[in-house]
DNA sequence: ATGAAAGCGCTAACAA
DNA sequence: TTGTTAGCGCTTTCAT
């Protein structure tokens, strides 16, 4: 059904040896009239190369396997926004693996890319906290390695391994929207916190606690816009002192900000609101949102940079910079209402 | 380097096809005692299937290959997240290329993915209207139907071989937005345009004109947030008297309705503002985007859903629909300032 | 310059 | 129940 090499062969006549020389793109001579026979063949057949062949040949240098939690979360999108604008240019497949941020999830993830002999895995999702995750995941990772494949983390502790990687400053994150907040008078903030389960949720809230201390209530929701929708107005209830609202993620800042607009409260008159990641929405609303910006885009094409050096043995780190970016949506702390 | 099954055979000393027996999780009856050492040694080594050589013999049938414009923009990774979704549910390994919206990008994107084997290749850019590429897609199309290959292609016309779509309708997309703004008085309206070698734009446009006729001025932009920001001044300029702006994509009307902020002028009071695919920030803009709601996430599963049913054989069409949703950026057009 | 044949890692007949 | 072997599509020695 589907045309092969030896098809395509025996149509222009050839053996299939000639056949792959003039179709591999090799540099071996090969007679000019043969060749033009060969290519006619391929083309009037329809001949696709089978890349698994090759693969099985050669590996797979220009495939780059991508775990994340959720491409639906901007913080993702972002990353996989940049990763695919290098892969482009530099010819790499790019393979996206989705988690929905599960244990069990990420590790079969990092298996599947392994078993398609992917060369550069990325990890983007953000490392587990749970204590036997980290020791399943150094196993599996120092198999990569020794298996000669590239490795490279973004936005997560080290493991046991050395592998490159991206590396982001999430307590920095949250120092700088705490002493911000801080600065305008809150001492009484609300974070709605994605999962507690991912180092970045829990470093994040860990610079605000530093600053802000026992100001801090934490709620765990599901990080996303209608999580922040839906946990603002219960939060405000339990704790109706509250001057300000974080979330650990732009898109719970936005939902919550929607939820408070919705009730009649005005932002940050009445209540302060800031976010974390500087999603390419944030600066358009109204107001506009405080938040600390990362380079997602930079963190994505960073990560397959490492990769590409890593497959040549070179393990790297890139370390980014995180950026309060002040905007509209914080003000000075309302007089407590408590 | 890289541990093969050959090697976990010898490792637990037993045949390979035993060991594959095991390892591949036949049904094939095999002793307890081996079954454990197979397992063992497989554990031991790190032992990763490759799945380069089973797709060799299967075929890959668990792959889905998507071919898009731009992953950055909110249109696609909206249908790529509502794929990714369901391909995680059902166990199938997503590989996104991208086209950057160019002719010869697609052609080859679509060959790269054949030659991985995909199984389903999904065609999620929006075709593009210059003569010559129907042809040459044409071609390959049918190439890979000869194949047996499955074929789904979305929000695009069809092309000269029988697929699997999924449909939406730009046209009554554009003429729901013309009738909404014509019905509020508005009678010259600026048309902010994504690429015209695409179709969806110039379906939208055609349905915009449909309605407004020679009251709207197109022009064509780059689709992206700042592509609006940047073209709004000037078209305002140059054309004063327009009472409404119209982005073919929501980011372009958003970044348009930040600018016409920046810039002093109300929306909607001086002027009023739409958007097109209901991306999910424009509800929580202020003033909330009007719009037209394509279901992105239900596109994207849809055409995976079409893909498996293509693969045996069954073509099918989904065709959704599409709905205005009026929101507060557009009101009565305001008195003509020319 | 060309072709025959070995072999990449794996599975599935086929034998034993 | 186990092992031997052919072969998936391709590239690449190795002869010729």
């Amino acid at each position: 059904m589907v045309v092969n090499l030896k098809e395509v062969a025996r149509h222009a006549q050839v053996s299939v040896a000639t056949a792959s020389r003039v179709l591999s793109g090799s540099d071996y001579p090969v007679n000019d009239d043969m060749r033009r026979r060969v290519e006619a063949s391929a083309n009037e057949l329809g001949y696709v190369p089978n890349a698994q062949a090759q693969g099985l040949l050669w590996g797979n240098p220009r495939a780059v396997g991508l775990v994340v939690g959720d491409v639906g979360d901007p913080y993702f999108s972002g990353m996989v926004e940049g990763l695919q604008a290098l892969a482009t240019e530099l010819q790499y497949l790019v393979t996206v693996v989705n988690t929905r941020r599960s244990l069990r999830h990420e590790l079969d993830a990092f298996r599947t890319l392994r078993a398609h002999r992917v060369g550069i895995a990325i990890l983007a999702g953000s490392g587990l906290v749970r204590p036997e995750y980290p020791e399943a995941m150094t196993v599996a990772l120092q198999a990569a390695k020794d298996a000669g494949e590239a490795v490279v983390t973004v936005g997560r502790h080290t493991l046991g391994v050395e592998v490159s990687t991206v590396e982001v400053d999430n307590v920095e994150a949250g120092r700088l929207l705490g002493r911000h907040l801080r600065d305008l008078g809150h001492a009484d903030v609300g974070v709605l916190a994605g999962s507690m389960d991912l180092t970045s949720t829990v470093d994040r809230v860990k610079g605000l606690r530093e600053v802000l201390g026992e100001g801090l209530v934490v709620r765990e929701i599901e990080a996303t816009r209608d999580g922040g929708w839906n946990a603002a107005g219960p939060l405000l209830v339990e704790h109706p002192g509250l001057t300000a609202l974080v979330g650990t993620a732009d898109q719970m800042a936005i939902g919550a900000s929607a939820w408070l607009r919705a009730d009649g409260r005005r932002v940050p008159d009445e209540i302060s609101v800031a976010g974390c990641n500087d999603i390419w929405v944030s600066r358009d609303l109204v107001p506009s949102l405080t938040t600390v910006h990362l380079p997602l885009q930079e963190m994505g094409a960073a990560a397959l940079r490492l990769g590409i050096a890593a497959r040549d043995g070179q393990i790297g780190h890139e370390h980014l910079q995180v950026e309060l970016v002040v905007r509209e949506s914080t003000g000075p702390a309302a007089p407590s209402r408590q």
